[in-house]
DNA sequence: TGTACATCAGTGAACGCGCGTTCACTGATGTAC
DNA sequence: TGTACATCAGTGAACGCGCGTTCACTGATGTAC
């Protein structure tokens, strides 16, 4: 019958962006149970903080801005990871290697945020802009590495789109061990992934 | 200030069967348009249809039971639609490009339901109850279809998983398709998945 | 050192909304005798 | 042919819930004089 509820301290003065982190972080625990933005109530988070409701709209001007906020740190936790795995790599092939493998790691370590960031509603954006999107970002890290290797081989140019294809297929190969009815084998998906660059690489 | 809601007639006797599918075009034209079953309220099903909202528990056990029969159905005309292009492709390499430029189409005329059929809860079941899963279904048209191209070539057979690897890889494909935020060049989504095609029987 | 006031970091109560579901009902159509 | 009753295909009102958001407030910490 207790109030399980544990109210969380006042920050001291100048230190109010403090609760901003703590929003943040919450979230993020939420979605990574959840994997559905639709699913994420400003309550709940509020709930997870320790804080009353409405002390949300001291950080964030409505539910949207929060979970905004929320998405775009997902992809630049993927976009960092992914140079991380390149600059790790060494020359371009391992490079590449090395981004597939944590690639996958990511995804499967954390399926419910990966899911809500390729399922997200699509919004059409002026091309202009679409550099801005944090997927393209991620795409960014992808192109680089694909280049680079690129340049260092005597590959026929007309095979540049293969840096979607590389990236697209290793998607296509986590999305479904996300979404698949049945616990997925670790080890095999990420030999599949080796397989999959090599043959993207050589054909 | 006027009631835009229709009511629908009531059914004769014995034709009670009707609404049940009335409910079920109504349900799949809002899925069709959000994509979301999060968002599919039973509220807005009976509104679609112009019946009050507990008529549909003369058909469905609940809001639960309901969805769950939409996104059968949504399998169920993928899996359709690609053993027809199969059908239609002639010998079996060709009937292994008709399928894909099927895949193609489906989701990007279907683009909302293609991404709820992807994006649904995964919901773990024995390994025996695997094979009756609605995703199973799509994946035995694509295995019957790599399965007969395999056997008319000389093509290694620990190269089996490549069942897989062209469905997956496809399925990245369209999957980003619908979710990049910008708008896709569907002529140039059907000729990528030619050359993957083309790639992943070759390598 | 005191005291009036400002600012900061929040809170509690309330609002209106749409939702899934339950319940007792209604009115047309059929059947038994 | 009449009439009592059963079945079918629904409906209207109500329930309790969690939600996003607004509003006026509170109490601790700082600053001016």
């Amino acid at each position: 019958m207790g109030e399980t509820f544990r109210r969380r301290a006042q920050s001291q003065w100048g230190e109010g962006e403090a609760l901003k982190e703590e929003i943040l972080r919450a979230g993020a625990r939420l979605l990574a149970q959840s994997g559905r933005e639709g699913e994420l109530s400003l309550r709940a988070v509020a709930r997870e903080v320790g804080i009353a409701a409405p002390s949300i709209y001291l950080h964030f001007k409505s539910r949207a801005e929060l979970v905004e906020t929320l998405t775009r740190r997902a992809y630049g936790r993927l976009a960092a990871a992914l140079a991380e795995a390149r600059a790790e790599g060494g020359e371009p092939r391992a490079a590449l290697h090395a981004m597939a493998q944590r690639y996958c790691r990511f995804a499967l370590d954390n399926p419910r945020v990966y899911r809500l960031m390729f399922g997200i509603e699509r919004v059409e954006v002026p091309r202009e802009e679409v550099p801005a999107h944090p997927l393209w970002q991620v795409r960014a890290v992808w192109e680089e590495a694909v280049r680079a290797w690129h340049a260092g081989t005597g590959a026929r140019p007309e095979r540049a789109h293969r840096v979607d294809l590389l990236w697209f297929s290793l998607h296509g190969m986590v999305a479904m061990a996300v979404a698949l009815p049945f616990a997925v084998d670790r080890a095999a998906l990420r030999e599949r992934a080796e397989d999959l660059v090599d043959l993207v690489l050589a054909g």
